[in-house]
DNA sequence: ATAATTGCAAAACGTTTGCAGTAAA
DNA sequence: TTTACTGCAAACGTTTTGCAATTAT
């Protein structure tokens, strides 16, 4: 794993990832390949994945289940608590503050910063039960 | 589950992550437990730790694996990426963040933002290596 | 007496890994 | 020819769950 060598899969996934505007998870990419790629697995997924992510090809958001961002600069994220869905949140990545956190003596180098709440469409459905 | 009784397992459970400052997990606080209540259930760690989360008497520290803190107040955390520890950040959680979050039409309740890097301890040893 | 809580064990879940075969260089 | 990459399946670590017994109310 010293030199990356072209590969047909590692394509497909990142063209999804890339594709898709939800931050999707390993699973997401999988089922949205398979019909395409039968024979794909979802080890191959993960280890593409993870490598592109390695490499700065992809962000890694952390959570309970990782999710992919295409976009690799630093940026915030929403997660609507009712659907599950993962957004892109309009609000610059403030570097200062890794420079504030580094006050007690650690070597900051980056922040997740991910707001929860409920999304515009999950807002709706609720306001239609009460 | 409507109403609480009173558990002498779940006040233990209280105890140890109140006592502990790394933010424990569910597992840690099992095995701070285990030799002085040998019968004491892993399941049983897990559904109290959740349980206190929701009455909101713990607040719980989304990641890999998710960790618990007795300090319900929403504060920023540092997890060094050597050794794993997870510690609390002394900047002033930024309510203004979730005013800000909200202009695309979410409803934001909260944030957490954890920042990542190399602790003083394992800074001191890297250094020692080199 | 009622039902919340427990311990235990099994299962569910997301993810990683070992391996033999395939394919890119 | 070399070795990165694949598919497959087994294993892993974390968390949840079903159940019968226990315990607080």
């Amino acid at each position: 794993m010293l030199l990356h060598r072209y590969s047909f899969q590692r394509e497909k996934i990142y063209q999804i990832v890339r594709e898709s505007k939800e931050h999707p998870t390993a699973e997401m990419v999988f089922a949205s390949l398979k019909p395409e790629l039968p024979k794909l697995s979802l080890g191959t997924v993960y280890r593409n994945l993870h490598q592109m992510a390695q490499d700065g090809r992809l962000q890694e958001l952390p959570g309970p289940t990782v999710r992919f961002d295409c976009n690799t600069k630093p940026h915030a994220h929403f997660t609507c608590e009712a659907c599950g869905k993962v957004s892109d949140v309009e609000i610059p990545y403030d570097a200062g503050l890794d420079f504030l956190a580094g006050a007690g003596g650690c070597q900051v180098t980056s922040h997740a910063l991910m707001f929860y709440g409920v999304c515009p469409q999950c807002a709706g459905k609720q306001e239609k039960k009460a």
